[in-house]
This record gives C-alpha cells, structure tokens and sequence, in this order.
DNA sequence: TTTCTGACAACAA
DNA sequence: ATTGTTGCCAGAA
C-alpha cells in the first residue's frame, strides 16, 4: 500500500481522486477502505482535510446527497457554488440526481 | 487519564 | 414509515 497507514489519510486519498463534476458519499468512502461503519470519520476526517492537502471535500456528501458539510466551507453557499461550477446540479443543499453523479471508489478504484 | 463529540449509515423496535 | 441506538476512529476538553 502506497498511501498513508492512517484511515483517515486513506479518506484523502480517495476524495482528491474524485474528478470533477462527480461527488461520493461518506459510506461508499468508509466502505471502499474496508470499514463500511466508519462513515462518521470520513467526515470527521474532512473536517481535518483543513489542515491538510487541497480536499475536494465539496464532492463529499451524504447517502442522501445532502450538503451536510456545506456550514464548514466558510459559513457561507460556498459548497454549492463549487459544486455548480463543476456541473453538479445542487438545490436546496442537496445534490439532484445523485446517481448520475455519484462516483463510486470502490467501482472506479476496483482495479488498484 | 477518561469522556464526549463529530461533515454518517445501517439495523432494530 | 419513523425514531432511537450502535459502530467506527481520531481529536479536544
């Protein structure tokens, strides 16, 4: 394994693959990194992505497609400018036909 | 040191 | 269908 040892430096790995115009969820992170139930600290390593490389956390929603992370991103629409401007079609803070963009790790990286 | 929380998700009742 | 609880890992008080 080429990435970090650390869970959370996985999540990162994953997330800066996401191309853009595409989003993932927190589950299908956790569960392309083998813990299906470590959802929460996908987000809670977003939440350090802070501190860390350039994260497209943007891309990182909900199953629900929900902008749940949109309050961290300056207080501000900035989730959703970000995610508009990459063709993702947000309303409401939720992402409409999350299917057409979800990108799944697990499918696209199956092959690393 | 222990305890709680956190940008979620799945199961049980 | 809805509500509540559990699971996971890491960091902060």
């Amino acid at each position: 394994m080429s990435q970090e040892d650390s869970f959370f430096l996985k999540v990162y790995g994953v997330v800066k693959q996401i191309p853009e115009g595409k989003v993932t969820t927190y589950g299908a992170i956790a569960r392309y990194l083998g813990s299906p139930q470590s959802s929460r600290m996908v987000g809670w390593a977003m939440n350090a992505s802070h501190s860390n490389s350039e994260v497209p956390a943007h891309r990182v929603v909900n199953r629900k497609g929900l902008l749940t992370g949109k309050h961290h991103f300056g207080g501000g629409n900035i989730m959703e400018q970000l995610l508009g401007n990459e063709g993702v079609k947000v309303e409401q803070n939720q992402i409409q036909n999350l299917e057409h963009y979800f990108w799944d790790p697990s499918l696209e990286l199956s092959s690393f």
